[in-house]
RNA sequence: CGGGGAGUGGCGCAGCCUGGUAGCGCACCCGGCUGGGGGCCGGGCGGUCGCAGGUUCAAAUCCUGUCUCCCCGACCA
């Protein structure tokens, strides 16, 4: 039994001074986590429940899809790490043994699930495998944040499938998709399944599952049949007003106007009027030069996409000897290669205002094409209200909470995990990569209900089912009343915490919403008298009474009907 | 890594400018009252003021250094 009396749960009245994040104050104030170091959390009896469920629902999923579970170790030797190249990462916490030998915590388990696949699979008739385990996971984070959600050491499922070939690694990904849709429905929180950045080491494809909440990290870009990633959206652009043409640029005085703001507002035309260069610098010293509408910015992820390589940013003095003076830059003239981006529209009736490559002075009436050649690129950050199929897109706040990756060889190559073939000849093994926080799914639920009363969660993950909150000292005949429907709801399969501390009922009810269960089952004097209890539903505080007589029945059947 | 802020009982804070042996609310303990929205009365326990060094007769307070935490940004395989 579940005696709150004597059930580690320290609520807290007031917030912790240094929280921001609705999901921090709150499970710091419920009594769920305790923070230890930065990026670092304790989850207390209550917290580590709810963080329970989540883990079970996604171990169900992933055993419906035939995955393994199994256990690999956090502390890993240096070797496979250097072999896979992934030694450098500045996150990855590195040390040594007594001996001297160099070691790492994983921060994902790639290299060791791959080795074991290198030296177990032989043959074709080996693959597929789906194999995964939940671990915890160090990563050197350069700034932990808001409570729970970015930390340095969290819980995370990770599955590894390893297949034959490219259809095989289709196959295993589509129904890793599926069994994500099933996690997060049953998880009871709003999500969005959107495209995502592939990552420096390239890879295949690759999708990740946001829960939109206010403290999120991430921005979505969402529309009508369109979710992706911020860093890798595209959409239409929205249409600028463009000055006339002229016959050939021209030159205009501009004394000081370093910004767009500047000079749209000194020539009177609109910032998408102008165009914004942006020189970066690819293999060592070869400087390209970007260029978008004076109202976009350049996505650096889409750009080192469209680039198929790594990119800098141009220093100033570099800008300042190949082009002009920093502020002042344009395609005009530049000797460079032009990346126009694709907002910038040529209809042969307007034109633009750019950079004249000398201090004080822009060009107006200048014509892409005319007088500059380019190639186009789609590399600007989508805006709200551009569209995607005629819809306009609105941007959210989200917090990751899965990802799926379409790996291919990224891992099998370097640590040479291949098979034979039917015709003996040995092959690469096609490999995906599938995460999940659990801590994260729990944070996003608290982001996504909480009230001003506190934590409200889904009834899948709350960390019990009911709370029950009985009025009346020891002795009584409240107490007598709810000894017995703590026990009746028990058999029925739903767990209680039972709140039979000597406080007044202020405290236990406050205490009841800000942690959150589903349903809240009040046995006191009032009720009693007319054969009846009260049963609060925490989403929306609404209440009823309900008669004594089949209570357990009848709060086990309103609370299977509740999200 | 850049910018900003904060370390004083379990939590939230004041005191610091103008040095003089630490205080408030909540929580906690004891007694009593109360008993449907954090209730009331009385009595208590608990802090070498992040750490180190310096100035001074005297340091939470002034000086120097250092550690830690939070927020914004950069970063985030």
């Amino acid at each position: 039994m579940t005696r709150l009396s004597s059930y580690f749960l320290p609520t807290e009245r007031e917030a912790p001074a240094d929280a921001e994040a609705i999901s921090h104050i709150l499970m710091v104030r419920a009594g769920l986590v305790r923070q230890v170091g930065a990026g670092l959390w304790s989850w207390l009896p209550a917290g580590w429940r709810v963080q329970r469920r989540v883990m079970q629902i996604v171990r169900e999923e992933m055993n419906a899809i035939g995955g393994q579970e199994m256990l690999m170790p956090v502390l890993n030797p240096a070797e496979v790490w250097r072999r896979s190249g992934r030694y450098g990462i500045d996150e990855l916490f590195k040390l040594q043994d007594r001996k001297g030998t160099d070691m790492v915590l994983a921060l994902s388990a790639e290299e060791i699930v791959t080795q074991h696949i290198a030296t177990a699979v032989r043959s074709y008739r080996d693959l597929p495998l789906i194999l995964y385990h939940f671990q915890t996971k160090e990563r050197d984070e350069p700034r932990p944040r808001a409570g729970v959600l970015r930390t340095r050491e969290f819980i995370m499922k990770d599955a590894y499938t390893f297949d034959r070939d490219r259809e095989g690694l289709d196959a295993a990904y589509d129904r890793h998709v599926a069994a994500y849709d099933r996690m997060m429905d049953r998880c009871g929180l709003e999500w969005y399944r959107v495209e995502s950045d592939v990552g420096m080491m390239g890879g295949f494809g690759a999708h990740e599952y946001m829960a939109p909440c206010p403290a999120g990290e991430n921005e979505i870009a969402l529309a009508p049949g369109y979710a992706a990633n911020v860093e890798v959206a595209s959409a239409e652009p929205q249409p600028v007003t463009l000055p006339p043409r002229l016959d050939e640029p021209e030159l205009v005085d501009t004394p000081g106007m370093t910004t767009v703001k500047a000079v749209a507002r000194s020539l009177d035309v609109p910032q998408g009027a102008l165009l914004k260069a942006f020189p970066v610098i690819v293999d060592e010293d070869a400087m390209k030069l970007v260029v978008v509408r004076g109202d976009h910015q350049v996505n650096e992820i889409k750009l080192r996409n469209a680039l198929g390589q790594a990119f800098r940013p141009a220093h100033p003095d570099e800008v300042e000897r190949r082009l002009g003076p920093p502020g002042f830059i344009g395609p005009v003239g530049a000797e460079l290669p032009v990346l126009l981006d694709e907002a910038v529209r040529v209809d042969g009736r307007g034109s633009y205002v750019a950079g004249a490559n000398r201090p004080d002075v822009h060009l107006r009436g200048v014509e892409p094409g005319r007088d500059f050649h380019y190639e186009t690129v789609d590399v600007r950050t989508v805006l709200e209200g551009d569209t995607v199929d005629g819809s306009v897109i609105r941007i959210e706040p989200a917090i990751e909470v899965g990802n799926l990756f379409k790996l291919g060889a990224r891992y099998s190559e370097p640590l040479n995990a291949t098979y034979l073939d039917e015709s003996g000849s040995e092959q690469l093994i096609w490999m995906g990569s599938y995460g999940f926080g659990p801590a994260r799914a729990a944070a996003a639920a608290v982001e996504q209900y909480a009230d001003e009363q506190g934590i409200s969660w889904p009834r899948t993950l709350a960390p019990f089912d009911v709370d029950l909150v009985v009025l009346g000292q020891e002795g009584s005949e409240e107490r007598r009343v709810a000894d017995r429907l703590y026990s009746e709801l028990r058999d029925l399969g739903l767990d209680a915490l039972y709140d039979d501390r000597d406080s007044g009922p202020g405290e236990k009810f406050a205490d009841a919403e800000l942690l959150g269960c589903p349903v809240r089952v009040t046995v006191g004097r009032k009720a009693l008298a007319a054969g009846e209890v009260e049963l609060q539903i925490r989403r929306g505080r609404e209440s009823r009474t309900i008669p004594m007589d089949g209570a357990a029945e009848a709060i086990a059947e309103v609370w299977r009907g509740l999200p």
